[in-house]
DNA sequence: GCCTCTTGTTGACAGCTTGTCAATAGTCCG
DNA sequence: CGGACTATTGACAAGCTGTCAACAAGAGGC
């Protein structure tokens, strides 16, 4: 008489925290941390509270695990844009960055770009993170890597021109205040100004200018 | 037998409200948001824990009370700083805001210049007013209230400034990468090149220049 | 086909958190 | 001194989180 459907599916463990990883993922960027209970994203991933504790630890560690995942990006050909003037590279590394952006604008809007670093130790280290390896990015594509002098203070600079690029973007996405056309001249000026005035007068000029 | 001496003081509502207030400011400045409880938070108060939500609700409403507390700041005399060429109007500016952060510097660091937007709509939502207020002051301070032409597209550049001039210092204060001077200069550079280069080319030149 | 072993999964439990609210007790004023 | 006003308390209920022993799905041996 008793059925013999089983009562729940047993997954492999990389299956069953891919499914917990996309809910969270989803719930996360709706709605705020302390918004969101671990009874809810057991609910809605089908699975028992335990479970989520059994795979991430704690709620947390959820949390992170999925900030992390957000703010990886592979290493995609950056050579493929190291080509021509100083300009030109300078306006092909702001077209793709402008263009990653809009293309998963959603996720960036409400777990990226939000400035990031909400007076939470934790976030703000993988960010922190992100936003180095973004920069390293850009001083590879713009073709100053191989800068000596001044170079931490160049990747310094850089990262903070981050800042300005993330702003920036939000006056685009979200208040309109900007065009992408507008936020590409800002960003192309202001990233020359950077390095052709600003560090290139610090330290002397580099060979790539 | 019964000792007259009071087991509590009863104070005016504003002086409690400033108690608590205080030592919310000081433990939220320490951890983060959710490493904090309202039950730590009455016992450094030396008050009831019913009292937090007697005078403010809910925790939640004390801690964006306190960051609307942090990031207010009173109209000083913008006047003072603004005179003689852009050039020098801009570098008074930025010491200004350089000097404020230093003074500061535990405050800004924990609580405004986190790069704000936590995740956290309501917390976006005063530190986006703030910044506002800031970027505005800055025009003023600058010469530039009556430009007209592109106006909400040099507020909204200005507001991207602040981003820059952000993490800028964060590199300076936290990971110290760049001195305060690099700042300086890595700023005022950038904040002559948005108006003098990227607006006036989109707008035209305008008089103040 | 049945039994056994592995282990993914459950569900109840304990502890802590937060917001509410009626009761209490400082303090001022007549 | 006595009464009134109200700042303050403390217990309560509901909810959330992390732990853990027990359960059962599914694979492999016989």
């Amino acid at each position: 008489m008793t059925s013999t459907a089983p009562r729940w599916r047993r997954l492999e463990p990389d299956q069953r925290r891919a499914q917990i990883l996309a809910c969270a993922r989803r719930l996360f960027g709706e709605r705020h941390y302390e918004a969101v209970s671990t009874t809810e994203l057991a609910k809605e991933s089908g699975v028992a509270r335990g479970l989520i504790n059994h795979y991430f630890g704690t709620k947390r560690e959820l949390y992170l695990e999925v900030i992390r995942e957000l703010t990886f990006f592979p290493e995609f050909a950056v050579e493929r844009l190291a080509h021509g003037s100083l300009q030109q590279r300078a306006d092909a590394s702001i077209d793709r960055f402008l263009d990653v952006i809009e293309r998963n604008r959603t996720m960036w809007l409400t777990t990226i770009g939000t400035g990031g670093y909400g007076r939470d130790p934790d976030v703000a280290a993988i960010l922190q993170q992100a936003d180095e390896i973004a920069a390293d990015r850009l001083i590879q594509t713009v073709g100053l890597a191989n800068v000596v002098e001044g170079r931490e203070e160049l990747r310094a600079m850089i990262r903070s021109f981050g800042g300005l690029a993330s702003v920036a973007t939000r006056e685009w996405l979200i208040r309109e205040t900007l065009t992408r056309e507008q936020v590409h001249t800002l960003l192309a000026t202001t990233l020359l100004t950077i390095i052709t005035q600003v560090h290139a007068t610090m330290f002397g000029s580099n060979p790539a200018i």
